[in-house]
DNA sequence: TCCTCAGGGCCACCC
DNA sequence: GGGTGGCCCTGAGGA
């Protein structure tokens, strides 16, 4: 039996198609009323399946999934006529065959977060002809086929995630960030005075100032946090960084030959202590012997030690915020005055330190630490995205106020500023990403169980080309029990809380990979910086 | 050249 | 009168 609902797929699209959206090969069957998907022997679903929005009959794949007659036209008039429909209620109305009419708007939020797309409705309301998804649609179909086949030999409480073709790459690509020749700071008015440019506007588009400005916020201390015990640790000694800008974060270190890249991220293995030791002149080393964290409510885990063992490693807050202003900063005084980095290059080198961390910290995982180099590669390489995903939605439910989205940085930038002045691809995807952080609002999570999440993605078993399995496998079994013990101990009113959790998984999935589409899009057009870290995970996939 | 199938339009029906 | 949903038309792309 699997988990219900939790089937994602990550299939590499043997072409790549400008435009389309990788989601499109994601099986989410995770609606409650999911059901068991049977083929047809042509590949073509049998009448049985239900609808992911409503559970109704499917009648073909409309905007980007499998759904009914009925949502189908829903969803298209709902984006033809550009609705914007209010709940009445919670946001969480139930979406079933009978109740599906009483809320458009909870009904045209879960068509979003299924996967179906807007840009399927054509702007031009031509009629006939296939779509840019055709390709995607019938690889869907062989994914589901294939896991059709797989379901039956599936062990029980196996979180299974569709075979991923991951591609070696085939030559040393080294990592050359940034030179570090200066240590001008960057003036706190450069830093807050980012510009965003509206998507699809690309690097010709006019720059439009946003608010970056620094968050007071962030000093809070954990007893005031919405969800204290995330994040388990303070930020010492914040105000003053913050007020004088400047960390003592190596220079060295962006030049660091352990910088990891697809291909050298596991360069060191041979010397793993030294890969955790500070730069020399740094005085924030990049991991702290763990702490004595803050109590929460999950400290009657049945099984501290395991879950203890998870939370070894997990990176400071306040040093990777120090690390990726540092490194904006260093970015900038490379620049000059007169040359600021735009908001959507902040945001790549924000993403690219934090991408960092979270390789670091998976390296640095006793647990990972046993498998195979090739395997961690491999892992790494099929789930990253997914990971910074995740530290991001931790980062919300942690921070995050209503209507703001929260910068590892500290900074805050409200969403309606976003959504106003970005394409449709981007607010999309904040959208479903809020939409998300609202339900791991709702579900109060907690750091043991965050982390487990974040194992949960990195020890797929089903990645292709792992080899030892068996060895994922176990480990993936003995965090997924680890979860529901803590969940059932920590919250034994919310009974479906391990159930729950986990159904945010292939929601996780869905937007790691329409952001990674999205990333690669901009690369396309120039707008990624060549030497990162991010980049190279992208090209990477799409090699 | 034919077939497939996904997006669009139409319209009866419902509230 | 606006929304819904079933049915049919259209036409690009694949066989």
């Amino acid at each position: 039996m699997d988990l219900p609902g939790y089937h994602p797929q990550q299939p590499q699209p043997l072409v790549h198609h400008p435009g389309s959206y990788p989601e499109d090969l994601l099986t989410l069957d995770g609606s409650s009323t999911s059901q068991e998907l049977k083929i047809e022997p042509d590949g073509r679903p049998e009448s049985e399946e239900s609808c992911p929005i409503c559970g109704d009959k499917v009648s073909g794949y409309h905007y980007g999934l499998l759904t009914c007659e009925s949502c189908k036209g829903f969803f298209k008039r709902s984006v033809q006529n550009n609705k914007h429909y209010t709940c009445a209620e919670q946001q969480s109305c139930p979406m079933n065959l009978s109740q599906r009419k009483r809320c458009p708007s909870c009904r045209f939020q879960k068509c979003l977060a299924v996967g179906m797309k807007r840009e399927a409705v054509r702007a031009d309301r031509m009629r006939g002809g296939r779509n840019k998804f055709g390709p995607l649609y019938r690889r869907d179909r062989q994914m589901k086929q294939q896991k059709v086949c797989h379901q039956a030999n599936t062990a029980p409480y196996r979180i299974k995630m569709e075979t991923t073709q991951i591609h070696q790459p085939t030559a040393p690509n080294d990592l050359h960030l940034m030179s570090t020749h200066t240590s001008e700071p960057l003036s706190s008015e450069a830093f807050h005075q980012s510009h965003i440019y509206p998507s699809g506007t690309g690097q010709s588009g006019v720059p439009m100032p946003l608010d970056c400005t620094m968050n007071a916020d962030r000093v809070l201390t954990p007893p005031s946090l919405p969800y204290p015990g995330l994040y388990h640790r303070t930020f010492p000694g914040y105000l003053q960084e913050k007020g004088e800008m400047s960390f003592s974060y190596s220079l060295a270190a962006t030049n660091h030959p352990l910088h990891p890249t697809p291909n050298n991220l596991f360069a060191s293995r041979s010397t793993p202590a030294s890969s955790l030791c500070p730069t020399p002149g740094s005085t924030t080393p990049l991991f702290q012997p763990p702490t004595q964290t803050p109590d929460t409510p999950s400290s009657a885990t049945p099984t501290p030690n395991f879950l203890s063992q998870l939370l070894e490693g997990e990176q400071d807050e306040s040093q990777l915020c120090n690390k990726v202003v540092a490194s904006l900063q260093r970015e900038q005084a490379n620049r000059g005055k007169h040359d600021c980095l735009n908001t959507f290059s902040i945001m790549c080198k924000m993403a690219d330190q934090t991408l960092f961390g979270l390789v670091e910290w998976a390296r640095n995982s006793t647990l990972f630490k046993e498998l195979k180099v090739e395997d961690q590669m491999v892992l790494l390489q099929s789930c990253w995205s997914e990971l910074l995903v995740l530290d991001h939605l931790c980062r919300q439910v942690t921070y995050g106020k209503e209507g703001c989205i929260y910068l590892v940085t500290g900074q805050q930038i409200e969403v309606s500023t976003i959504i106003s002045q970005a394409g449709v691809t981007l607010s999309g995807l904040v959208s479903r990403t809020q939409d998300l952080v609202s339900k791991l609002k709702a579900l109060q999570l907690d750091r043991h169980e965050f982390v487990c999440l974040k194992y949960l993605v990195l020890f797929n078993p089903d990645v292709k080309s792992v080899q030892s399995r068996r060895q994922v496998e176990h480990t993936q079994e003995r965090v997924n029990r680890a979860l529901m013990e803590h969940t059932q101990q920590s919250h034994p009113g919310h009974s479906d809380k391990f159930g729950q959790l986990l159904l945010r998984l292939p929601e996780v999935r869905s937007i790691s990979l329409q952001v990674e589409e999205y990333l690669y899009q901009r690369h396309l057009l120039g707008d990624l910086p060549c030497n990162s870290l991010l980049t190279e995970m992208l090209h990477t996939k799409h090699s």
